[in-house]
RNA sequence: GGGAGGGUGUCCGAGUGGUUAAAGGAGACGGGCUGUAAACCCGUUGGCUCUGCCUACAGAGGUUCGAAUCCUCUCCCUCCCA
């Protein structure tokens, strides 16, 4: 439980605001007018809330970036709400490309008390603006179709409905729109309807990729209460390459150590490119401005030194999992990559390296190719075949040449170090 | 309800009876160069007991020496009409 990392949070005071903030992180892509927005942030507490669909069993690194942007809010004196989508959730919220399947009311469930375990991380539920968490099946699953379709349903216009761009998409697609995931903005407006009213709430962000979604809801407050709320749409992260962010080798990066280990999220942090890092350092960190320029600096003059990359893995890794497991990770990452000699590493220092990796049982004589795929280094026997005749397997840092090769002396007769590629490792440990 | 078109590997997409495990592209992975970057160059990319065998072109069945390609039924999608 990172409590350190919500303690030692700070927004940079050298801002004259917290909105001034948001938009030198490179937070605010979108937003309602600016300037009403500005002033409301500045004229007293407000409250702000994000909702988070139950989709996975994790929250991922897309996600991070909202988390962050209600804790520099409560930070800055808002009180911020998390919702999970227990109830919309069960809709699914369109995606351009195709259909959801539906996933069942018990997995929605079980992923619901999750990711409120999760969100509930990264705010601080007491203090003097603790946050609030909700679930908007505590509003839905009693509301009746036809109380649905009368009190909600007359206020939405199917012609700004289906404006929406992924709405929009999907019906240009060959894959259409089922009226299931086409009412899924009205669950969300509604949402933030039912929070302005029992809370107050008069701002929601979330991801430009949501703006339809965030707009639904300000619409409908509008409309029904007549007022003006607020949202912000946060950019969306990506690449300077143009490869998709928070995917590592093909799969997102999860905030559950179960799904992306410690060492695994550090690593995928510290291969940030150049180009990328003084940015992801703005919206994933609360380093301040003078740091980041600092670092920004030595980008320049010291490209291959890292610091910022180095910096950057330590201060995230520490807020999603801790500041000991941060530490492991850099350790664990600094030990197997630093000296060729892995025999030469300490034994503790070298085990404790390799609790960080995935790992698998074995002893001498026992078959690389097979350890590879025990390990999860390669998806099938086929592919280990293939990754050894490429000259892309290595066994404590010693080239395998032979598909056949089997285990040789382990160090300190306990110990493997099992490496595809430049950099993806995995521990062969003997068993007791 | 009626009619037309369509469902191919991670994704996009060619292929309308026989060198098709399936063109091409993207993605991913590996090698080289580097800084555990980026860019670039080269290679790989269904599984296995691997000079062979098995499984695959929505699902089931059929025709044929032989099918992703032809036929029948089922499921799903798109478009037009109602």
């Amino acid at each position: 439980m990172p409590t350190q990392a919500l303690a030692r949070q700070r927004n940079d005071s050298t801002f004259p605001s917290i909105w001034d903030e948001l938009t030198w992180r490179g937070l605010v892509h979108v937003s309602t007018d600016p300037e009403a927005l500005a002033r409301a942030l500045a004229a007293g507490p407000l409250t702000a809330y994000c909702g988070f669909d139950p989709t996975a069993p994790s929250l991922h690194l897309g996600h991070l970036t909202q988390l962050l942007v209600l804790r520099r809010l409560q930070l800055a004196g808002h009180r911020p709400i998390g919702l999970v989508g227990g109830s919309t959730g069960l809709i699914g919220d369109p995606r351009p490309s195709a259909e959801r399947t539906l996933n069942s009311r018990e997995t929605v469930a079980a992923w619901v008390e999750r990711l409120r375990e999760q969100v509930g991380r990264f705010l601080d539920f007491e203090g003097p603006s603790p946050a609030r968490m909700v679930n908007n099946l505590d509003w839905t699953a009693g509301l009746s179709a036809i109380d649905f379709l009368r009190d909600i349903g007359k206020h939405y216009r199917v012609g700004t409905m289906l404006k929406k761009d992924a709405v929009a998409a999907r019906l240009n697609s060959e894959a259409g729109i089922s009226y299931t995931e086409f009412s899924y903005q009205i669950l969300q407006g509604y949402d933030f309807l039912q929070l302005y009213r029992e809370h107050g709430c008069t701002l929601q962000t979330g991801g430009s990729d949501q703006w339809g979604n965030l707009t639904s809801g300000i619409d409908l407050i509008h409309r029904v209460e007549g007022v003006a709320v607020h949202a912000i749409g946060t950019p969306l992260i990506t690449n300077s390459d143009g490869r998709k962010f928070s995917k590592s080798e093909g799969t997102a990066v999860w905030l559950d150590p179960e799904s992306t280990t410690p060492y695994a999220f550090f690593q995928f942090w510290l291969n940030t490119a150049d180009a990328d890092v003084i940015e992801r350092l703005k919206v994933f960190t609360f380093l301040s401005r003078d740091e980041i320029d600092g670092l920004e600096q030595a980008v320049q003059e010291r490209p291959g030194a890292r610091e910022a990359q180095r910096r950057l893995a330590w201060e995230v890794t520490a807020l999603v999992h801790g500041d000991e497991a941060a530490d492991a990770a850099r350790d664990a990452s600094a030990a197997l990559f630093g000296s060729g000699d892995l025999a030469a590493l300490p034994p503790a220092m070298l085990e404790a390296a390799l609790a960080e990796l995935p790992s698998a049982t074995g002893e001498p004589g026992t078959s690389v190719a097979g350890l590879l795929v025990a390990t999860g280094l390669t998806a099938s026997a086929g592919e280990s075949r293939r990754a050894i005749a490429q000259g892309g397997v290595y066994v404590d840092n010693e080239r395998v040449t032979d598909a056949e090769a089997v285990l040789g002396p382990m160090l300190h007769d306990r110990f493997a170090v099992l490496r595809r590629g430049k950099r993806t490792l995995a521990a062969v440990v003997r068993d007791a």
